[in-house]
DNA sequence: TCTGAAATACTCATTATGAGTATAAGGAGT
DNA sequence: ACTCCTTATACTCATAATGAGTATTTCAGA
C-alpha cells in the first residue's frame, strides 16, 4: 500500500516555483490549484493535473473529502487566503509514475505504523500509544471527562475490550494528534513534545487527509470490488489477497479468502497458471465483471474485528 | 423521510434579497455562502448558518460531497463565477424548524418516487421508466453500446435480474437524467421532453445533491447506528423500524428487525410502555450507547436485495 | 366479554463465517 | 528418481447470522 509523494513540498494553490527548491522538504501529498475557468468537472481537472505532472492516466478515482479548516495552511495567519482543498482518492496499478516528475511512491504505513497489523500487533501501540493513552485518561479533569476519554480510547484503539476496527483510521489519527504523538501536533497548539514518535511529519494537514483516505478505502473494500484496481488483469488468488491485506492492514485466512472470492463469483479462472510462486503453480484468475449485475454489494468481506 | 425546503429559491452564494421574491419558485435545498474569514471549520459555518436562518441547532452532521461542475449554476454562462458547493447531510428530529424562517419540510420521495418501495414496487417504474429504458437500449448505436446500456440499466434498476440495490440512488437519478425523464434534464442539453414525469423539478443540481444524500444515508445505516438520530430518546421498536424503512425505502420483517436490534445490543428497554399503539402496548426502548464500544460496525442490517 | 390490533416469543431451514486438517503439485538439491 | 520445502487447493465442521414463518400475549374499545 503506497502513496504518491512529490519530491517538493507542495504549496497549496500551485506547483512550487524553482525559487522554493531550497525550502526544508517535508513529505506531502501531491496538490494543485483549480483553474475555475478550466475543466468541466473537478474530477477532470484532477485527471488532467495528474497527467500533466506525472504522466499517469488515472483509472479509478473517487472524491474523498473537502478540507476547509481555517489555518490548515499556516500562511493564513499571515494574511494568506483561506485554502479549501477537495481531496480525491485514486487507485493505480503502476509501481512507478510513468515519467516520474518529482514524484515517487512511498509506503502509507510509514506514516501510520500503528495501522499495519499484517505482521503482528504493532509494538508501537504497546510501547508508546497505550501508556500515553493511560496518562491522558488519568489527567482528565473530573470523573465524567475521564470516562469520556476512556470510552474514546477504547473505541479508537480497542484497548480493554480488544476490538480493533480497521476503518477508524481518522479517529485514531486525531486522537494521537491530541495526545501530541504525531509530529505535526506541535504546530497546531496541541501539547507537543512527542515529536516523530509515530511516523514522520507531513506538510499542512496532509496526514489527516491520508488517514481519511485509508479509512475510506478500507471501508469501501467491503462492499465494492475495488481491489481489482490494484492487481493486474490476470492475478493469482494470493496476489489478490496480498492487495486486500495491504489495504486492510490485516492478515487473512487464505482458504477462506479463496472460498469467498471464488464462490462469491468475483473471479473466474483464465486456465493459465503462474509458475513463479515458489511452490505449486497457482491458477491465474480474472475479475468477473458480471458480478456487478448479480449482487448489489460485492466486496471482499474482511473479518469484522480482531479479538 | 423529509428534507428541508426553503420557501425561496436559493441563490448560490447568498440568501435572496427581497427583490428576488417574485421570481418563479423552484424547489431547492437550503444553501448559503461561506465567509472565508468566518468560522473555524466548514461544519461550524454550516451549523451557524442553519441556526441563523432556521433556529435549528443541528446534532448529527456529516459532509456529503463537493459539487463543482462548471455551469451547475447556469449564471456561469453569463460570466458568473464558478460555484463550488460543499454539501452537508444533517439528521434532525424535529418535524418543523423551530422558528421556520421561510423553510418547511417536504418528503424526499416526492422527488424520487421510484425510490420508495415501502408500499409495493412503484408503478412509475413499470409505467414510465422501464419502457424508456427499453427504448434507450434499443436506440444505442451498435451492438457494444447496446450491451453497455443494458448492463447499466440492469445494475441501476435491477431490470431483468430482479435485483434492487437501494443505495444506487445517484446512479438511477443520473440515468433518468440522461433519459430526459427528470424535469431539469432539459436544461442540461439532454434529450428533454419528459418534463415532470419523475417528480418535480429542483433548482440547479439540487436533485443530484439530494440523490447523493439519500444514497449515502442508506449505505450508512447498515454499519453505523445513525437511525437513532431520527427517533425520540425513548421509542418503540416499531417507531424505530418505521424510521429505518423510511430511509431504506423498504418494508422490513418486523420480527427479524426486533431480533436484530434487540439481540444486537443496539437498544435496551426503559421499563416504560407506550399505550398509543392501537394494540398491545409496546415497550419503550432507548439506544444503548455502549454498543459503540462492543462492536465495530453496529448498523441495522437491511436485507441485501429484493428479488 | 368479545374482538381487532399490535407486540412479543419461538421455530426452522439455509447460508455465511471462522478455523482447521488433508492432499496436490511444483522446484531445488541430492 | 527421491526427498524436502513451499505454496496451492480441496474438504470438514461447528457456530453464527439471516429470511421467513407460526404461535401466543396483551392491551383498548365496542
Amino acid at each position: 500500500l503506497t502513496v504518491s509523494l512529490p519530491e517538493w513540498t507542495p504549496i497549496e494553490g500551485g506547483v512550487p516555483a524553482d525559487g522554493d527548491a531550497d525550502r526544508r522538504h517535508v513529505e506531502a501529498l501531491p496538490t494543485g490549484p483549480l483553474d475555475p475557468s478550466g475543466d468541466r468537472t473537478l474530477e477532470l481537472a484532477l485527471r488532467r493535473w495528474v497527467r500533466t505532472y506525472t504522466g499517469l492516466d488515472l483509472g479509478y478515482v473517487e472524491q474523498l473529502y473537502t478540507f476547509g479548516d481555517r489555518f490548515r495552511d499556516p500562511r493564513e495567519h499571515g494574511g494568506g487566503p483561506r485554502v479549501v482543498s477537495v481531496a480525491y482518492l485514486a487507485l493505480v496499478r503502476e509501481s512507478q509514475p510513468s515519467r516520474g516528475l518529482a514524484v515517487r511512491w512511498g509506503s502509507v504505513y510509514r506514516f501510520f505504523p500503528w495501522e499495519d497489523w499484517r505482521g503482528s500487533r504493532p509494538a508501537l501501540i504497546d510501547d508508546t500509544i497505550a501508556p500515553a493513552l493511560t496518562r491522558w485518561i488519568r489527567s482528565a479533569p473530573g470523573e465524567a471527562a475521564r470516562r469520556a476519554r476512556r470510552v474514546r480510547a477504547a473505541v479508537s484503539f480497542g484497548v480493554e475490550c480488544g476490538q480493533w476496527d480497521g476503518e477508524r483510521v481518522l479517529e485514531r489519527y486525531e486522537l494521537l494528534f491530541e495526545l501530541g504523538l504525531v509530529a505535526e501536533a506541535s504546530r497546531g497548539g496541541a501539547p507537543g513534545g512527542g515529536a516523530a514518535a509515530c511516523g514522520p511529519e507531513m506538510a499542512f494537514d496532509h496526514r489527516r487527509i491520508l488517514a481519511t483516505a485509508v479509512g475510506r478505502i478500507r471501508a469501501k473494500i467491503r462492499y465494492r470490488p475495488v481491489v481489482f484496481e490494484l492487481v493486474p488483469d490476470e492475478f493469482t488468488l494470493l496476489q489478490l489477497q496480498r492487495a486486500v491485506e495491504a489495504l486492510a492492514g490485516l492478515r487473512l485466512h487464505k482458504q477462506n479468502f479463496r472460498r469467498l472470492v471464488e464462490q462469491g463469483g468475483l473471479v473466474e479462472s483464465t486456465g493459465r497458471r503462474d509458475h513463479q510462486t515458489g511452490g505449486r503453480p497457482a491458477a491465474l484468475f480474472r475479475f468477473r465483471h458480471e458480478v456487478l449485475l448479480e449482487r448489489p454489494a460485492p466486496g471482499v468481506g474482511l473479518p469484522a474485528a480482531r479479538r
